[in-house]
DNA sequence: TGGCTATGCGACAAATTGTCTCAGGTATAA
DNA sequence: TTATACCTGAGACAATTTGTCGCATAGCCA
């Protein structure tokens, strides 16, 4: 569903919000309207490019997990309608292999759900470098090596999980469960 | 220590290999001059720069966790020498935060350990979009995967059985029966 | 000796996997 | 169009693996 905003013309910043979590667009719409943005909301990639054809947001939040496609193809396009867009990719289903891709692809910066307004913000602002990073003292818990292990070899292969599950010779079934399953927080 | 190789002058490529454990890159080092690379060596980021400076590698391989510093630095400080220095970071310590910072820095890929050779070959391959074409011989099961890191992190701690099972975040029972149990091969 | 921690192991419940099975989808070749 | 060959999500149920307790033993240190 297209939801343009009423303000499109405004002084404003424009930001496109791209999340097929309406209650969740919503929310972020209205903490983000109050800091001074002007926006739209997406629910799925067709009309968020079709969105942003019309006009190129500024900003734009896009979630990675798309009813079916990958909003990564999304940040690829967008960057293409617009280098100068600044997007944050979001997810609540975070790995180092989605995150370095969608780095690769443009995104400007790429956070973890759960998240609020202001880390947002601070996303879009951050430039390379001035973020001192504490190195994480403490080694991966072995559940989260295993997600991180099993999203790279997705990635390597297509997002195919059949043959995934092949490759890292573990039941398709059990490959599915793991996925739904959001990856443990630390 | 700087370890120059005796074969700068080859037809080779040459890759450098930053990482302060010294036999982790005795044995990378190995893996990867068998397959065609000619390899140098830093433990320090200031010994990899001095290396840098006189002759810029086509490939680095960089730890994220350098004694004091962070190589995330290292990255930038490559990548100013030579934008066309191809660098994979590597750590044992991996988040998606540093990951995020790494590849805005420059780098080419970011894995955690445990890796092997071929995986670090395939990330200084792979491309954004192109992805896939490694029909990467055969990745560790996530058995494996799990045995190999267990291994790591029980070592890193004296092999005090409890402590480690804590840092994972797994029940000290589970720990005792995984280990109790011989490695699945493949 | 008491206090603290590590270790091995038995037992049972809780949770996760392996299997099998269906019911769509999506291509591609005949 | 039909056939063939994949991929995918999901229900159901048994087989395994984990999480939890508990308990006895052992080393260390004040």
């Amino acid at each position: 569903m297209i939801e343009p905003s009423l303000t499109d013309n405004s002084e404003y910043p424009s930001l496109l919000i791209v999340d097929d979590d309406e209650v969740f667009c919503d929310v972020l719409s209205k903490a983000l309207t109050k800091r001074g943005f002007s926006i739209t909301c997406a629910h799925t990639i067709d009309d968020a490019l079709s969105l942003a054809e019309m006009s190129t947001p500024e900003y734009a939040i896009v979630d990675l997990k798309l009813s079916s496609e990958s909003g990564l193809v999304l940040v690829e396009k967008l960057r293409n309608l617009d280098p100068g867009t600044r997007i944050v990719m979001l997810t609540g289903y975070a790995s180092i292999a989605t995150a370095v891709e969608a780095i690769k692809l443009g995104a400007t910066h790429y956070l973890a759900k759960p998240v609020d307004a202001d880390e947002i913000m601070a996303a879009f602002e951050r430039t390379v470098g001035e973020a001192n990073i504490p190195i994480s003292a403490h080694p991966l818990s072995v559940g989260r090596l295993e997600w991180e292990y099993i999203q790279r070899i997705l990635t390597e292969n297509d997002n195919n999980i059949s043959v995934t599950a092949r490759i890292l010779n573990m039941h398709r079934r059990t490959l599915q469960r793991k996925l739904a399953k959001r990856p443990l927080r630390e």
